[in-house]
DNA sequence: GTCGTCGATGTAAACGATTCCACGAGGAGG
DNA sequence: CCTCCTCGTGGAATCGTTTACATCGACGAC
């Protein structure tokens, strides 16, 4: 492959020449710029981006890592990510975690010696010392969609607390009074908050969420038909269930499904995240939507300005709720429906 | 962040025995071995990627280049890919082409420009120049999924023949005549195959894919959309549509949907790839399943092999039928049930 | 006419690793 | 006792860039 070198030779200028007709500096005449760029077309030459990076100390690079590639939900962030970060003149790769802390952390170490630019991380756990570390250490670090309480790290994410109230006031419309939830796991916020969001929600009206009709689940389709199980089996089963995710709730799906019960006659269910399958689905699911688009670019944004110098912003993006037939349907439908 | 030299300083050895101690070279004394090692433990030192990939000409990456993320289909390819990938030692870096071919050439001159050990890829188009050149200069390359004829780079795929004809004796079986499909681009053989498949399977039973049948779409499900509300004006519409992928059969369902039509009772739907979500549609959906994950191993064992020297081998994979409800109940299904 | 400035260029030193080569010590074999 | 190997080690070149610094000619100002 040819190098910088043989640029110069064929333009007959020196190396630092042809580098600076590369990286457009001002300094170099017409003439010899012609000759270079005529040189770099003959012998195809493109720049080595690993010797750039190593005297530069710069990869134009962006890591991201994710918790689970196969979640529509984080595919669609990390393909929003990707888009902005083209933009910006980033490239990114991605790791993914499938939820398990040691491979978050192999992905962080991975990424890390490669010396990207700056990490966007939605954390599967607490954080390991190994991420920690990379913090203090002044690695340019975003946490989108998921964070780890103190640390100073900006976050991008969106609040579900008013979705899941619109959620609640819906499904206490449609007269259901036994709501379960299927939470994600405890050692992420996400799956912390829905959980608190929900409760607090029922409060509203009066309602409690009984030891029993909390499950946990760990944001994978399979616990979510564990737990659903859980609830079925209960000597009184509730009347919906909240899934934390679309994966869990898809496993819930399943579950109901196996018992040969429908949705939402015999059971109502919702979903935290949105997909476009969800419309699909035999009911279609209600679910709250997440910017998600809106939330990959803005974790960049923020991300860019940290390693660009510029002060990174936190964000926080509302959620909303939307409204399909697996609640069952809304007085207004059957009017007309039926 | 601490380099080599200042682990050879606090080992008091020089940087070539610290290189030695980490590449575990055999000559180096246990003494000195132990002092390097204390030393990179109390300095957290962790060896530069960019720096070695520059001395050794090696980054121990593989580009992954896929004509679509926001694919199921290509979502469970990639995760299989990264997963073998990792279990061989190396890292992979994705680029999502979106079906552009522009798009899909950013990524190529990306990875090459980052000097990967090899390229996975599954063209958009017939292949750029950029690509061609690259294979010419020797670029270990595979083709998965979709590959260029006329180029001589191991193609990982699955052939889904005979799959598609136990298809249309399925269709056949339940009295459809009329088939139509949704093609995907021409470009793609993946696009162009299917159809032929398709075509030569209905001949075996007598019938005709008619020039009005047959609909262009690009795998998109926007298109998919588009052309079954072609299929649905025209004054015989079709009793089945076949569509030659998953997002391309969510686009159809929509538009027959839209129509306030039912699938299987007013017209029959079939797709190829097999994605978890189609269990949960309205309803199930009748598919041709690959080997998805073995497909991703598969293809990187043979870039490995390419990259270490080894001959690689092209494979190909059988693709099977999964029977649902989207063409309507079979005799046997339907005695068992009603 | 001289001096300072500026623009275009080249030389060479980095960046952080790997690895070839040389060197010295110590042991074995004659 | 000398020679030759082997083993452990360090010095220094190298990978392909960028960039600080030196150089040199031309030109404008005084």
């Amino acid at each position: 492959m040819a190098s910088i070198k043989d640029v110069a030779a064929a333009a007959g200028v020196s190396v630092a020449t042809v580098s600076r007709v590369l990286n457009d500096h001002p300094s170099v005449s017409d003439d010899a710029r012609a000759r270079v760029l005529a040189a770099v077309e003959t012998l195809g030459y493109r720049p080595n981006a690993v010797a750039r990076s190593l005297r530069t100390d710069q990869t134009h690079t962006l890591g991201l890592v994710i918790s689970d590639v196969m979640n529509p939900y984080f595919t669609e962030l990390a393909r929003s990510v990707e888009e902005e970060a083209r933009a910006l003149g980033y490239s990114v790769i991605i790791g993914n975690a499938d939820e398990r802390p040691d491979l978050q952390d192999h992905h962080v170490r991975n990424l890390l010696d490669r010396r990207i630019d700056g990490l966007l991380v939605s954390p599967t756990d607490g954080g390991s010392p190994l991420m920690l570390d990379a913090v203090r250490a002044g690695t340019p670090m975003v946490f989108v969609d998921r964070w780890i309480p103190g640390v100073d790290v900006p976050v991008v994410r969106s609040d579900g607390q008013a979705a899941v109230r619109d959620l609640v006031a819906h499904l206490h419309g449609l007269g259901h009074r036994r709501l379960a939830i299927i939470a994600g796991p405890a050692a992420t916020t996400t799956g912390r908050e829905r959980v608190e969001a929900f409760r607090t929600a029922l409060a509203a009206y009066g309602l409690g969420l009984p030891e029993a009709y909390v499950g946990q689940g760990d944001f994978q389709a399979e616990s979510g038909r564990r737990v659903t199980e859980g609830f079925l089996d209960l000597p009184e089963p509730p009347e919906v269930v909240f899934a934390a995710d679309n994966l869990m709730a898809l496993g819930a799906l399943d579950a109901v499904r196996a018992r040969g019960l429908r949705v939402p006659d015999d059971i109502a269910l919702a979903a935290f995240d949105d997909i476009p399958w969800f419309v699909h689905t035999d009911p279609p699911i209600t679910a709250i939507a997440q910017p998600t688009g809106e939330l990959g670019r803005a974790a960049v944004r923020a991300l860019v300005d940290r390693i660009e110098g510029r002060p990174p912003e936190s964000v926080t993006l509302p959620a909303r709720l939307v409204v399909r037939r697996s609640c069952g349907e809304s007085p207004a439908r059957n009017r007309s429906q039926s």
